[in-house]
DNA sequence: TGTACATCAGTGAACGCGCGTTCACTGATGTAC
DNA sequence: TGTACATCAGTGAACGCGCGTTCACTGATGTAC
């Protein structure tokens, strides 16, 4: 779906003298969708200023989106696109291991410090990718409705910590949503309330997060009476 | 702040003829500026929809707000405030318990359960609350730099917990910020990519996730070597 | 107690902005013969 | 190989929208005397 989009080529600032035909106006467009979240975030992302930055007239545009929500989600799905690669990286790069273990567990690691180390780096695509202009109310969400890549990844890592023996079968359901909730939790908030935290401390906090999420998924800190009355506790949110 | 504000009470949609001065017009305009947060999000606090919901010019606002940034900040508090109120009354109605442990553990667990139940009850106040629509990258943040009430408490259930003798003291800095994340990116994420999860899901989910919390606050799961490597692996996430 | 007048809190009209979108059009391309 | 013509991908002007904000104004209030 991408192929050719080279967000980082500036297909869109080329050429000084460019012919009545772009040739590539589609994916230009789509560049400069996804330049203008980079840069301003999911409210950002115009017909108007997409055509404006491939220096095109809008109306051209409509050549190409049916309008200025399909143009956002062209920008979303790059966003995405790129906080998948940021992810991989951070798993291919890491060293083989003899323990089968302290290796599913690093991988863990990675893929939240590749998830969080994107939001920081890029706030306007991460933002871009959880934007949600619709109502507030249900609306049953159009398309794209496959798991994502970098939710797959997730799921991945939670099963190999079962395979390897960490975690527990009977602990694995639902692991999931906990661990991209503080993964998530911590990125947005470290781009939100938090943002001035000093360096250092951010750090630190980052990693604590880990290790309460890497703690908490062996089970073992509550005794099955505490555990009970924690269960009991959260009822009834909803 | 809000003396008088009455949210619920529909300041501004009261009596049929009015006079042409209005008597409590900033107040009206923050609840009806609360209104539209809940209805629509922060997007939706703007002067004149303010103004329109109160029967009056969007040019009488200028008389009390100096502009649409301060009265979306008047929503926001407003917004905060309820959040606060929403958590305080699920600490409040917990019954006391004679094992202190368990009690602690409970006030963890209201108050998760107060912040997911609002943000799942108010999703446009919950949001309004943490909009953040300075630019990208820094900016000092203006004024409100106090401890927010909600924090405060998150603050001082977890030195409960100290005080308990359930989280050890060096575990507990930033322990906080982590507790925060968790539950924040859980409501966020339920009001965002996990909008559609049936009801049932959406329960065990967010148990789960409490109870990875409290298992992980405890820090029993990990042995001193998988910590130890796990805190090297989330380094340089800057 | 009554009245002149300053002050306060609104009105109504207007501005400029960027946006999404549509219309009738025209320049470039490529294909049938 | 050359040309007529259909088709495609753009242009340029214009529309209506809701917004923030400003201006000169006027109605209501309350205070000094």
């Amino acid at each position: 779906m991408f192929a050719g989009v080279n967000i980082n080529g500036m297909v869109f600032s080329g050429s000084p003298k460019r012919a009545y035909h772009h040739g590539d106006l589609r994916n230009a467009l789509i560049a400069a969708a996804a330049e203008l979240a980079a840069q301003g975030g999911p409210g950002s992302v115009t017909i108007r200023a997409a055509a404006r930055l491939v220096g095109v007239t809008p109306t051209a545009a409509y050549r190409h989106f049916a309008g200025q929500e399909e143009l956002l989600g062209a920008a979303k799905d790059a966003a995405l696109h790129e906080l998948t690669e940021a992810m991989h990286k951070e798993l291919a790069s890491r060293p083989q291991s003899e323990d089968p273990v302290r290796y599913a567990l690093g991988s863990l690691a990675a893929l939240g410090r590749g998830y969080i180390a994107f939001a920081q780096a890029q706030p306007g695509m991460f933002r871009t990718v959880f934007a949600w202009e619709g109502p507030l109310a249900g609306e049953p969400d159009t398309g794209r409705r496959e798991t994502s890549d970098p939710f797959r990844l997730l799921l991945d890592s939670l099963d190999e910590l079962v395979a390897v023996g960490y975690l527990s079968l009977e602990r694995r359901p639902l692991a999931e949503v906990a661990a991209w909730a503080m993964v998530h939790g911590l990125s947005v908030l470290l781009d939100g309330p938090l943002r001035d935290l000093p360096a250092a401390i951010r750090e630190e906090a980052i990693v604590k997060a880990m290790l309460i999420l890497a703690h908490g998924l062996s089970g073992s800190g509550l005794t099955p009476a505490q555990e009970a009355l924690l269960i009991d506790e959260m009822k009834t949110v909803v």
